[in-house]
DNA sequence: CTGATCTCAGTACTACTGACATTA
DNA sequence: CTAATGTCAGTATTACTGAGATCA
């Protein structure tokens, strides 16, 4: 959060528009650009909202993963899938979370070479509270982005999330 | 770029759904979320596409700043605030470069604070040749993409950036 | 003296590869 | 035997803090 000074110029505009003059059209880098600088930011807002609570956003999406999950317990293997992030990643982040002794590693009652991460009564607290700070915080969007921008930008993302088979087109 | 099977569903649609009923408004965190796993999907197509070459889209991003300047060289400060990056970053990131001997650290010929980073001609080659793979692979979009979705969707995130103070809004 | 510029050491987080033990 | 599951060791990136040297 070291607030910078905000250049005198749009960046991408200026790079989109030299990139034009010297390699072609610059559509599709202006627009991967800005999702990665917007990206950059809103990471650094969330985080940011996060870190008293000693989460960074992917262990809150494990949380809420599993606090949005029938029985507050899922193996790692479907958590890795549904968050899209590698196996030992989620060896990774389970092992933080429960360290600060939000989840708890149980075995599958069945598949022995399971294991079930399930939320703990103060992991469920923190979820809220955490998810709360975020709400109130918009989950670092500017303050007073449109809510109509907010819905058309999901709305263009999911195409190219279905588009890159992140799920099946026929939801 | 491990293949993995897409969902039956679309994760963010479901987790908003679920948030919705448990938590509150959810159109904030699924935009979030959206731009989060777009960002995921893209940066990994983007590596992929730049790793023969040896470099990172940030390594890319730094070595096309290069090639728009005038001069074909800026000082570490100059970068870091373009590409929105921490001065230790920007020593990291030219380090790399410099050792692929894309880059020259050159000494600022007024202030002697300042170092320069000026494009070497093998790394003016590589910058075009790897802006020609990124063009090739519509940098990590998915084929199909529609070009008005491309520009509504930058549009929309060159809000949000002039909300955040990413570059003055009276551009 | 103040402030800018850059580097270094050390830490944290996430991603990925390859290897491995266990078990369905 | 094959495939799935989870972990470990090791490597690569990037980000950030704190400290310090140099210099405008």
């Amino acid at each position: 959060m070291t607030s910078r000074a905000p250049l005198p110029f749009d960046p991408i505009a200026e790079a989109a528009r030299l990139w034009e003059r010297e390699l072609g059209p610059a559509d599709d880098m202006a627009v991967v650009t800005s999702i990665m600088r917007v990206q950059q930011l809103l990471q650094a807002a969330v985080d940011a909202t996060l870190k008293p609570r000693g989460l960074t956003f992917a262990r809150f999406e494990a949380l809420t993963l599993l606090m949005f999950s029938r029985s507050g317990a899922l193996p790692m293997a479907k958590m890795g899938e549904r968050l899209m992030i590698h196996p030992t990643s989620v060896t990774n982040i389970v092992d933080k979370l429960e360290q600060g002794r939000l989840v708890q590693r149980t075995p599958h009652p069945t598949d022995r070479r399971t294991t079930l991460v399930r939320l703990t009564p103060a992991g469920r607290r923190v979820a809220r509270a955490a998810a709360a700070d975020l709400t109130r915080d918009r989950f670092g969007l500017p303050t007073g982005t449109d809510p109509g921008a907010v819905h058309a930008l999901t709305a263009l993302l999911r195409e190219i999330r279905a588009g890159a088979e992140d799920f099946a087109p026929d939801d």
